[in-house]
DNA sequence: CTGTATCCCGGACGATACTG
DNA sequence: CAGTATCGTCCGGGATACAG
C-alpha cells in the first residue's frame, strides 16, 4: 500500500524508528490516500466573515468577547424588560458584584448600547437604560439564547455520552 | 426638599457628615424622588430567559462560555465552509496554537457539534466535521456576526466620543 | 445609594518540548 | 501528521475596604 501526499509535508524522523510519510501495514485495512487537494469549493455558510481575517474580521471580536463577558447579557436582558437603577440591578441579577456590574455597565455605555443618567439628588440616583443600538442586540442575542434552550438537551445528551467515552 | 424612597433601604452615616438619605439643596435643581416602586410592567423582550434564574437559564452560559471560547467561533465558521483535517485548520485560522485548537475541537466534539473521524492509516489522518447541530449553531451565530458587521462603525463612534469625554 | 481602590486567586492561554 | 505534557504568564473577576 503507498501513501501520497498532498500539501506542505514536513519529514520527521521519530525515535520509535518511524519515518513519516512511510508505508506501514495498516490496521483497519484502509485504503490508499490521494491527493486530498481541497479546491476552493465551500459551502459558503459564512459569508467571508472569518474566512478573510481583516479588519473587521477583528473587530468583530470586540463583539464577541462583549457578549462572552460573565454580565453583559443578563445586564442587557434586564435592561430589556425596563430601565433600571444600579442596586435594581443589583438585586436583580443574582451573583454579580458591585466591581463587576459597574464594569459590566460602563463597558456597555462605552460601545452606546447603555446610557447612563445621573439624577443631581441625594442620595444619587442613576439610571440605565438600553439605546436603541442596544436594543438591537437584544434582540440578536434572544436568537442565540433561544438556539441555547432548544438544543441544550441536544447538548447535554452529546456530553454524557462522550464522557461515557 | 424632601426625599422619599422606596425598596430596602441602608442607613449610613459618612465621615463628611452625610447621612443617608436626607434633605440637601441640589445642584440641578432637580425635582422629589417618589416611590419608585416597579411594578412589573417589562416590555417583555426577552422571553423569560434571563428573567427567571432556573436550572435552564445557568445552563445558557455554557453555551455562551462555548461561543465566548478565543476560537470556537473561527474553528466552526472554517468547519462550516467544509469540513477539514487538523493541520489545514491550523493553517487556517491564524494565531491559533495547537493546544488550544485541539483543547477547542475536544470542547466541541463533547458537545456533538463536531464530528472527529480517525482514518488509521500513516501518517495519520483526522477529519472534522460540522455535525447537523453544529450547522444549526453556525447559522445563528452568523446573523450575531452579522450584527457585529452592520454596527461595529456605530460602537466605534460611541467609543470614540466615549473616550474623548 | 453609587460608586472607587486594592489585593489576590484560579483559570485561560501561549510557548516549548516531546511522542506514536 | 496529530497530538500530549509541562510550565509560565496574564487577566477576569471575587472579596473587602473606603468615599462622596
Amino acid at each position: 500500500m503507498e501513501v501520497t501526499y498532498a500539501g506542505d509535508l514536513h519529514w520527521t524522523y521519530l525515535e520509535s524508528g518511524i519515518f513519516f510519510p512511510c508505508v506501514v501495514s495498516c490496521p483497519g485495512g484502509g485504503g490508499r490516500i490521494v491527493n486530498t487537494s481541497d479546491g476552493d469549493l465551500g459551502r459558503e455558510r459564512v459569508p467571508a466573515l472569518l474566512a478573510a481575517r481583516d479588519d473587521a474580521t477583528c473587530r468583530v471580536r470586540e463583539v464577541l468577547d462583549r457578549v462572552g463577558e460573565k454580565w453583559a447579557i443578563s445586564v442587557i436582558a434586564e435592561l430589556g424588560k425596563e430601565p433600571r437603577r444600579f442596586n435594581e440591578l443589583r438585586r436583580a441579577i443574582p451573583g454579580v458584584s458591585q466591581r463587576m456590574l459597574t464594569a459590566t455597565l460602563r463597558g456597555l455605555e462605552r460601545d452606546g448600547l447603555v446610557t447612563r443618567a445621573v439624577h443631581p439628588v441625594v442620595p444619587p440616583r442613576v439610571e440605565y437604560e438600553l439605546t436603541p443600538l442596544g436594543e438591537t442586540l437584544l434582540d440578536t442575542v434572544s436568537a442565540l439564547l433561544g438556539w441555547a434552550l432548544d438544543h441544550i438537551d441536544d447538548i447535554d445528551k452529546a456530553r454524557i455520552e462522550y464522557d461515557a467515552h
